[in-house]
DNA sequence: AATGAGTGTTAAATCTTGTTAAGCCTGAGC
DNA sequence: GCTCAGGCTTAACAAGATTTAACACTCATT
């Protein structure tokens, strides 16, 4: 499974070069021929980085990606043009940009700078996604079998339930954004799932009882951290 | 205060325009003058990201990376170099680089490159630190666990006293900047957020009214220091 | 001593989170 | 199709955390 990438670029030539070889590489990339498309299309479905070319017809490269930004603070955008001044490229960051790259430019260059980005992303974590089992202070946790085990009880836990504590349980004694974890199982971030949310943390918080040294405890403003003090 | 820097260039000139741009940006750039000199210096103290020249005397820049890559995997680098091939710019990305620069380059445009690589690194996390145990006169202050303990009485902090005083601590006895705090903790300096700031300072204080000999004092126009006269 | 910027402190206002329970879907079994 | 149970969402209120406002005080400078 490749990153997923959207790629909006309006010359043809280019832009199917471009999905081919992000393709070859074992991306998977999705192409747009314009900035309207390419908003669009990044509402309907989840990217983990957007290459965005600056000039494009009716809605320029910075404008998508500050769109793009408005719905999904977080995600990586590398800008592409054809212009090399360097006034140009301060322009690209200051839009918010993680890479900015000047045409004609190698394919292989584009890769690298793809995966480099991605390494310090959120992307990794889809990486760790085939440990299934934690051990969190002195209970057992399987995901797959959505099972807490704990020496005084078992528990059951939901899909989501299971889903969120996943989620912690990988990030442990670490902080986990809620913006992140929205997105990320919920599938939006706004008021009510933001609530939804909560109270699955009450539920799993209840759950987590058995154990002092183990607990969810909370980063105002940012997220959840699960404290597992035996480890720490 | 920003960001610790480890610049390694052999060009004197090149060099020190480097350091004074970076200084005059707010980071916290050391220079070195070639890659042994680097190597040594990293491993005396801690830093956020490396500036390395590739064309080094005695140890090339990749060489040096891939050393420093040993001790601290995760550290951010940008390499420079004169050369502008793209197999040269793979090589850069190929040896583990976060970003490859090709002199001359704008100063400006590599700030800002050096922005866009810490935004994603963990540079602002003051939540993932290593020592998270102080011991100040007779208290002893876990972060993880956000206690304030004293014989006399817990105190149980919030995430932000918590984050202030972790600060503090780390700095006890010496001065802690109000501005480099306030662009770490709350991730901008603003009257309003220096104002805050005060408000938190006012708080601490009151909980570490139970020993006489630890004080928060007031440095005019710097920032604040916490002293703990048991141990000075 | 007068000025203006910086700091100390408290309280109110705002925003975020905790918790419980009621409401609403959906799918299994009848 | 109907009913029920489980699981998730929404609502509602309580509690907590942080910010903003206000006013008093201190410091450095003139």
């Amino acid at each position: 499974m490749g990153a997923k990438i959207m790629v909006v670029e309006d010359d043809p030539n280019l832009g199917n070069i471009l999905k081919e070889y992000l393709d070859l590489k074992g991306y998977e990339p999705t192409l747009c021929r314009h900035g309207e498309e390419g908003f669009e299309t990044y509402n309907k479905q989840p990217f983990d980085i957007c290459i965005l070319d600056v000039m494009l017809p009716f809605m320029d490269g910075f404008t998508l990606a500050k769109k793009i930004r408005g719905v999904d603070k977080d995600i990586p955008i590398i800008f592409l043009t054809a212009k090399s001044l360097p006034e140009d490229r301060i322009q690209g960051f200051k839009n918010g940009g993680d890479d900015y790259m000047t045409k004609p430019f190698s394919m292989e260059e584009l890769s690298l700078r793809v995966d480099a980005i991605l390494r310090r992303s959120h992307f990794n974590d889809v990486f760790d996604n085939n440990v299934n089992e934690f051990d969190i202070g002195t209970y057992h946790f399987n995901f797959v079998e959505q099972m807490l085990r704990h020496p005084n009880g078992d528990t059951k836990l939901t899909t989501k339930e299971a889903a969120l504590l996943k989620m912690l349980a990988q990030h442990k004694n670490k902080v986990l954004e809620r913006e992140y974890t929205l997105k990320t199982i919920w599938g939006e971030d706004s008021y009510f799932t933001a609530r939804s949310m909560d109270v699955f943390i009450a539920k799993l918080r209840k759950y987590l009882k058995k154990d002092e040294q183990v607990k969810i405890i909370n980063i105002h403003g940012k997220g959840y951290k699960l404290v597992d003090l035996q480890k720490a």
